[in-house]
RNA sequence: GCGCCCGUAGCUCAGCCGGACAGAGCAGGGGACUUCUAAUCCUCAGGUCGCAGGUUCGAAUCCUGCCGGGCGCGCCA
């Protein structure tokens, strides 16, 4: 029997050609995928198919009768040597009993793969190169509990997608270039001056935060008073501080909360890969309509297509060609550019890379943009909307005791991402916000995360993995897994329910990649670990039969290196002991 | 007003590219530690899947309309 058969995709695969054989397949027509499940209810099968149901219209035969025939046909061939028996049941499900050579020889396809289980579950010609850009938060003050989820969900994101096949390249988008950022200048400089004991007020669409008196604290150790003339000259109004002054703060203040972002981020396990600031968009190249760097090519670019006009002494681009609502500004009456023809000489620039797919993940509170985003997109060579795909992520409800809590950057009434793992741990706070899908408002109590950090499901999971490390830990010398030899016992119905759960695994990371729901992965480390628990509270796996205790310790072995690999896709540590 | 997301057990949510009597965690009731880690297991209780139509052999899932909640609708980012 070929080792192809002993896994899920195997099995399904197997059942294809056997309906292919009963109906040939009609190419003119896309039929709907058959798919082989793992059912809930023990008398529905060990696993179940709905192939001729999907397939009895085409073929013209009763459902019944083709699940019959198909299972028959199965039987007779691939399924002889699996299979104890079949049935067909309800409307035309093909229910399949499997025997113990097949939970055998799935266990052993286990321990052939190892850690390397699940990787690659995409096929070779669907695998792109990739770039997924999310958090790129401003850098005017400290990351909150919702950007806390966006960086989770991205980052597990990407460590699936790059698992199943796609080559990842992460990236941060710094807006270091707009109004907010010389709001932010502004406030610091105020702060600084405060700081020397002039009077300098922070203006009022400025950033309050109290973070940035101590950011001022950390300007004077580093440049002591150099500003103290600029400031004292213009007091209490730093708007009209020279502007070389309130840029090289602005610049000094960027970088030392982008520093602040970097730690933020590492401690919660968020690596990434490139940083890219706006302002450097700006930078180099020809120039057009008086924009050099990729913004001067972009602006070059839809100039070329026809799509640039002026009125109002603005120049506006005609998103509405491409569906939008309503025409967007890219070059202010002003002279200063928005931040979408940032964006926009962004993409392009992502786009010029070389990446086959883009990805951004913004905040709920982003989506009214969408459109225009696509639009542009879509008017730049090579006018392919599929390869930018936006995630809307909802936002975070901040509860206090029940109450919403509103938070505002500028107020400074915020829970930073420091805040929630210094209350809960990195582990708890990962798990806790990948644990739904991204397109559900999130409720986050922080008071009750904190009381209840301890029966955080995270532990259940973890629990799991560090009580198996203990068992393997008390094999007797050589009673292990013996290699990949996987000795011909009967297999119960706890280690047949793990077997099957194991199975379902590269299904699982499937599903998490394509859907962009690494909840997904989540949900299941949870039911993985719920069956170990409950096998072994049943199957002793120290026993004095040989033959018993390696072939459960292989599985635990099994279990132990897929939940590891799961947790890791999540940015979860798996202990070795609790 | 228009657009996007959500409405499933007391609470927080899975399930939603149609499939067999709707699931989990927490909270609540009752049990199990001379046994490889009790951060565990077993068990009981708990639901008009927001409402109303439609498509289908089959709808929590797809379509339409309502109702309720969130978020948007700037020459802010």
């Amino acid at each position: 029997m070929s080792e192809a058969l002993y896994d899920l995709s195997g099995l399904a695969a197997s059942l294809q050609a056997a309906l292919d054989e009963e109906v040939p397949p009609d190419a003119g027509v896309d039929a709907p995928a058959m798919e082989l499940t793992v059912p809930t209810r023990p008398e529905h099968g060990d696993v179940t198919t709905n192939a001729a149901l999907v397939a009895a219209r085409r073929a013209g035969r009763a459902p019944r009768d083709l699940a019959a025939a198909v299972g028959a046909r199965w039987m007779a061939g691939p399924g002889a040597g699996v299979c104890d028996r079949y049935e067909v049941a309800g409307p035309g499900f093909l229910n399949l009993f499997l025997a113990d050579s097949w939970y055998r020889g799935a266990l052993q396809r286990l321990l052939v793969e190892g850690g390397e289980y699940g990787r690659d579950v995409l096929p070779v010609a669907r695998r792109l190169k990739m770039n997924v850009e999310f958090v790129s938060v401003n850098p005017t003050g400290p990351l909150h509990v919702g950007h806390a989820r966006y960086a989770s969900y991205g980052d597990a994101l990407c460590r699936i997608l790059a698992f199943a096949g796609h080559e990842v390249t992460r990236e941060f988008y710094v807006n270091d270039h707009g109004t907010q950022m010389l709001r932010f200048g502004q406030s610091l400089a105020a702060r600084y001056g405060q700081r020397l004991g002039l009077d300098t007020r922070v203006p009022d669409d400025g950033y309050q935060g109290e973070y940035l008196l101590d950011l001022a604290d950390e300007l004077i150790a580093a440049v002591g008073d150099r500003y103290r003339e600029a400031l004292a000259a213009v007091a209490p109004d730093v708007t009209t501080l020279p502007p070389d002054v309130t840029g090289e703060i602005r610049v000094w203040g960027r970088d030392s909360i982008l520093a602040r972002f970097r730690a933020t981020l590492e401690r919660l396990r968020v690596p990434f890969d490139v940083w890219t600031p706006e302002s450097t968009l700006y930078e180099g190249g020809r120039e057009h309509r008086g924009f050099g760097g990729e913004v001067g090519q972009s602006l070059a670019d839809l100039d070329g297509e026809r799509l640039l006009y002026e009125d109002g002494g603005a120049v506006w681009l005609s998103t509405t060609r491409y569906g939008d609502d309503k025409d967007r500004v890219l070059i202010r009456q002003t002279g200063d550019p928005t931040y979408f023809l940032s964006d926009i000489a962004y993409h392009r620039d992502k786009m010029e890379r070389g990446f086959e797919h883009m990805i951004d993940i913004w905040g709920a509170d982003h989506h009214g943009y969408v459109p225009r985003m696509k639009a542009a997109f879509t008017a730049l060579p090579p006018h392919d909307p599929d390869k930018l795909e936006l995630i809307i992520g909802q936002l975070v409800n901040l509860l206090e005791s029940g109450e919403t809590r509103r938070m505002s950057k500028r107020r400074g009434d915020i829970v930073t991402v420091d805040d929630l793992v210094d209350a809960i741990g990195v582990d708890a706070a990962r798990f806790l916000l990948v644990g739904r899908s991204h397109d559900t408002t999130l409720d986050l109590d922080i008071d009750l995360a904190v009381q209840q950090s301890s029966q955080n499901p995270v532990y259940y999971v973890q629990y799991a993995h560090a009580r198996i490390c203990s068992i393997l830990r008390n094999l007797p010398p050589g009673a292990g897994p013996a290699g990949e030899a996987v000795p011909a016992v009967v297999v119960g119905p706890y280690e047949r329910a793990l077997l099957r759960t194991l199975a379902r695994f590269p299904e699982v990371l499937l599903g998490a990649a394509e859907q962009r729901a690494p909840h997904r992965v989540h949900n299941y480390l949870g039911e993985l670990a719920a069956e170990f628990h409950v096998f072994y509270r049943h199957c002793r796996v120290l026993s004095d039969a040989a033959d018993v205790t390696a072939f459960r310790s292989g599985l635990c072995a099994a279990v132990r290196t897929t939940l590891a690999t799961g947790l890791g896709l999540l940015g979860v540590a798996a202990p070795d002991s609790m």
